[in-house]
RNA sequence: GGAGGGGUGGCAGAGUGGUCGAAUGCACUGGUCUUGAAAACCAGCGUACCGCAGGGUACCGGGGGUUCGAAUCCCUCCCCCUCCGCCA
């Protein structure tokens, strides 16, 4: 969330970003968010001033009953009794304007950084980079659930009786391609990020911590009976790991990377747009984090792109980079790019990776901070993370855009080492 | 799952109702001394909020309560440790 201390300084800019993302009647939200303020900090003042004088009241107290002087003492002691209302009052509108306040500062996203592109819908995305040619085949290119079925690589329709749909079984080169493709993201992400194997379940605070609660509640399983959420991305486990704590700046970035399972609900999702491996309920996923000093964030955003793209380059896939406008970007993100495979059975682009710049959204959630080494208060970190790369749709993209005609497929070099 | 013990500042560890935001030690920072370093000595050393400032308020796992006054008493939740049981 946004600091309040910046709202108050900032309205006009809060209000832009609000109109950049499709967000109507900001001004009148970035009104209430001060007003509310207003009453918090008056209420907390006064309470302030009372609380001083009933203190130095009690000491009073206190020195009297040690000198024996009971009667003096009860005088002051029944005084009290109003001076204690009023502060209890003025607490209570404190906390509820403080309330209050918490709850609107959650409805507001972050600010979009200057480079975003302006922009409503998908169609204002801007494509940034392309690599690798669209194929052509001199053949009827089949979907990747063809080519798997032919070749008994993943088995939807046992997943769906066991488990449900969105939740396929992998079988042998299936399953062992996963294992590859894994091997290789990590064996090239732990060339820079410290490897993690964090818990893939995670309680409420770390759920709010990344922002997943409390507006993506629906997007999440839940196991209700230990309050607990199966991960949805490594993304909450990772970037949690250091909540509530006060980094060194020599600490200073923090790299992480994970894989882990990752799973959603996807509620509402149907039709052919989900077939195959295009969105499940389960899938794979190496998550690349970072947590940078605030005047990084920007470059480090970058090469945490080229990171990914890196992959899709060795795996030889064609892909497109593009520049998410500012009413497609994620609630708590600045700033966002994704990248998209070329699925060539279904002739059209697939996101494999997400990679995002929360600056201090996020870590003012959580509360991480660094110690500057000038010295002075703690400040925020920035935040970001990435996909490097989401398994299911890589997975799609090779065999389609690999195969040959009946229906054969072969796969990349780099993948020969790790398929024995 | 059962029984018991415990959560205090970066760490260790005092403190069981009245200037306790909290002794002491270690660590850390600055200074004195030294050719330099170590040692010794002196000083400083949590976070958040309010205030132009002097200063003030809150925080001793979280929340609630008793009291004029709570780290200290009560309730509740969470977490950790030990023993037993179960278990990959």
């Amino acid at each position: 969330m946004l600091g309040v201390e910046f709202i108050r300084a900032n309205p006009r800019e809060i209000c832009q970003a609000l109109t950049r993302r499709g967000i109507p009647a900001g001004a009148d939200l970035v009104d209430h968010v001060l007003e509310q303020d207003r009453v918090h900090r008056e209420a907390l003042t006064l309470r302030q001033v009372k609380q001083q004088a009933a203190n130095a009241e009690s000491r009073n107290i206190g020195v009297l009953m040690r000198e024996g002087k009971h009667e003096a003492a009860k005088v002051l002691i029944a005084r009290q009794s109003s001076l204690k209302t009023e502060i209890k009052e003025l607490g209570e509108t404190a906390a509820s304007a403080e309330q209050t306040l918490s709850e609107l500062l959650l409805t507001i996203p972050n600010i979009p950084h200057e480079s975003v592109p302006d922009g409503l819908s998908e169609a204002d995305n801007v494509e940034v980079y392309r690599h690798g040619e669209i194929p052509s085949f001199e053949f009827t290119p089949l979907p990747h659930w063809e080519i798997a079925r032919q070749h008994g690589l993943i088995d939807f329709e046992r997943g769906a009786k066991v488990a449900g749909a969105g939740f396929p079984f992998y079988m042998d080169v299936g399953a062992r391609l996963h294992r590859a493709l894994i091997n290789f993201f990590l064996d090239t992400a732990t060339r820079q990020y410290r490897e993690v194997r964090p818990p893939l379940f995670v309680n409420e605070a770390s759920a709010h911590g990344t922002g997943q609660l409390p507006d993506k509640e629906g997007q999440m399983y839940h196991v209700s009976l230990d309050g607990l959420y199966p991960v949805p991305t490594a993304e909450v486990p990772l970037t949690n790991y250091f909540r509530d704590e006060i980094l060194s700046e020599s600490d200073l970035p923090i790299k992480f990377c994970a894989y882990t399972p990752c799973w959603r609900r996807e509620a509402g999702s149907y039709g052919a747009h989900v077939r195959g491996l295009n969105r499940l309920h389960q899938f794979d996923k190496v998550e690349i984090v970072q947590l940078t000093h605030p005047e990084h964030s920007y470059d480090v955003l970058e090469t945490m792109r080229r990171d990914a793209e890196t992959l899709l380059k060795a795996l030889n896939l064609p892909y497109r980079r593009l520049l998410m406008c500012a009413g497609e970007l994620g609630f708590n993100q600045t700033k966002q790019y994704d990248l998209e495979v070329w699925s060539a059975g279904q002739e059209r682009w697939l996101e494999v990776s997400s990679i995002s710049n929360f600056t201090n959204y996020q870590a003012r959630r959580m509360n991480i901070r660094f110690r500057p080494e000038s010295g002075g208060k703690p400040q925020l970190v920035h935040t970001l993370n990435g996909s490097a790369l989401a398994l299911p749709r890589v997975v799609a993209a090779l065999l389609e855009y690999n195969q040959t005609e009946n229906c054969s497929y072969e796969l990349p070099e780099v993948l020969t080492p790790y398929l024995p």
